[in-house]
DNA sequence: AAGACACTATCAAGGTTTTGGTGGTTCGCA
DNA sequence: TGCGAACCACCAAAACCTTGATAGTGTCTT
C-alpha cells in the first residue's frame, strides 16, 4: 500500500527537497505551504501521516495548526524546527505532535522515523481486555457502560450496573455475599446482605429474567452468593 | 492508571537519575542493568514501556537486545545513546525502536516523548479521521468548528465547543464527569462537576433541545456522566 | 408429613443525593 | 471601561438508595 505524506513548510526549497527524498521511498507526497492549506488538505485528502514544520511564516504557526487538527485527526505529526530548544520541542509534543526532528536532519533518519510512527499505528490495536460481554438476549459494552436486552438499550442505575458487571466479568464464578457487598457498596457495609438481594431482584426484572422459559443470567447459591451463567 | 516503565541501562547513576527523573512524574519504574535481565524483566513484569541504553556494556547491547524483544512483543521501546550519528539511529529505529533519544537529554524532553508515545497506543481504535457530525438536526464540522442546528449556524463559546466535541466525537459512550472535567478544564479543576451542568445545560438551550418532541442530543445517567447520542 | 427455620424474593414508602435551571459576580480582553 | 465568557451560588425537581414489611421457597427435624 502506498503512504500518503502531507508536507507542510513555508520553504518552496524544503518542499521540493522533502517531496523528492521521501518520493524516492516510495511514499506519495503532497505539499502545502501554510496551516490553513494544511488543514483543508487534511480533511480532503487524509494523509497517512504529516510533516510540519513549527515556523510557517504567517499565522497559524505549526503548533496551531497541530492543535487544530488534533481535534478532530489522529494523523500522525512529525514537527520540523530549526530550534533545538527542550520548552519548544515540549511544546510541541504536548500540542499533539508524534514526533520532533530538528534540521537539519538527514532523510535517512527521517524515513526511518516515519517507518517507526506507520508500523505503530499498522500494528494490532492492543491487548486483548474484555470489552463486551454477551449471554443469550443480554449485551453489555463494558467500554460505553451500556447494556441491551433482545437488542434493546435499557437503563441500570450506577449501583444496579456495577452489580451486573461485577456478576458478568467473573462468569461463572461464586461471588459471595460479603464479596458482593464490599466491591459493589464498600467494605464498611458489613453483613447487610438485604441490598444485594434488594438489587439483584431489582437487576433480573430489569434484564427479563424468565425462570419460566429458563431465560436467567443471575443464579443463587443458597447460603452462599451468587453467580453470572457461564458464557460459552 | 499508574504505567510501568523498564529502564536499562549499566551505569547505575544513570538509572538512579531516571527513576527519580520518571517517579516524579507519576510513573513506576523498575530497572535492568543488562540485556538479559531486560528480557526476563519484560516478560515477567510487562513494562507498559521500555528506555534501553543502546551500549550496556556487556552483550547483548541495547540494539540486539530490541531486535529479540521485538520477536515475541510490541511493548514501546526507546533507545538511548550518547551517538548522534544518524547510522545508529536508523539501525536502532530498524530494528523496532519507536523513539531515539540522544545523551545527554532534558527530562522534559524524555517525558514529553514517554507521552507522545503512550498517548498513541492508549488512544481509542475510533476511526482516524471524521470531519463532520451529523445528528437529527445538528451538524458539526470539526475543521473549521462550525456547528448548524436546523440548518442554522449557532454560535458557541470555547467551552462549549470544546465540550461539545468532546461528547460528539465519543456518541453512545458514557463520559463521567470527572473524565469530562479534566478533558475539557484541565486536570486540576478535581471535584467541581458543577461546571460541566452549567455548560451542558446552556449547549442544551442552544442546541434546541426539546425533551416534549423527543430531541435531544446529551443525554445523561444520573450518578454517572453524561454521553452523546448514539448515531446511526 | 407437618412444622420450624433460614434464606430468598418482592414491593413500596421515605430520605438523601444528584441534576436542571436561573441569575448574579468576577475575570480577561479589546 | 464595556463586553462576552467563565465562574459560582441557590432552589426546585428528579432520580436514586435505603429501609422495613411481607410473601415465598427449600431444607431439616421430629
Amino acid at each position: 500500500m502506498k503512504r500518503k505524506i502531507l508536507v507542510v513548510d513555508d520553504e518552496p526549497q524544503l518542499r521540493k527537497q522533502l517531496k523528492i527524498g521521501l518520493g524516492g521511498h516510495g511514499y506519495e507526497v503532497i505539499t502545502a505551504s501554510n496551516g490553513h492549506e494544511a488543514i483543508t488538505l487534511t480533511a480532503q485528502q487524509t494523509p497517512d501521516m504529516i510533516i510540519l514544520d513549527i515556523s510557517l511564516g504567517s499565522e497559524p504557526n505549526g503548533i496551531e495548526v497541530c492543535r487544530q487538527l488534533r481535534e478532530w485527526t489522529k494523523i500522525p505529526i512529525m514537527m520540523l524546527s530549526v530550534h533545538d530548544e527542550e520548552k519548544t520541542k515540549v511544546i510541541a509534543l504536548s500540542a499533539g505532535a508524534d514526533d520532533y526532528l530538528t534540521k537539519p536532519f538527514g532523510m535517512d533518519e527521517m524515513h526511518a522515523r516515519i517507518e517507526a510512527i506507520l508500523r505503530r499505528i499498522t500494528a494490532e490495536p492492543m491487548e486483548h481486555t474484555r470489552t463486551e460481554i454477551r449471554a443469550g438476549d443480554l449485551y453489555i459494552n463494558l467500554v460505553n457502560r451500556q447494556v441491551f436486552v433482545e437488542g434493546e438499550e435499557i437503563h441500570l442505575t450506577p449501583k444496579e450496573y456495577d452489580l451486573l458487571r461485577l456478576l458478568a466479568t467473573h462468569p461463572g464464578k461464586m461471588m459471595t455475599h460479603r464479596a458482593i457487598l464490599g466491591a459493589v457498596w464498600g467494605p464498611e457495609y458489613g453483613e447487610m446482605d438485604h441490598y444485594v438481594r434488594v438489587f439483584v431482584n431489582q437487576l433480573r426484572k430489569k434484564l427479563r429474567e424468565n425462570p419460566a422459559r429458563n431465560v436467567r443470567y443471575i443464579l443463587n447459591d443458597p447460603g452462599v452468593g451468587y453467580r453470572f451463567v457461564s458464557i460459552d
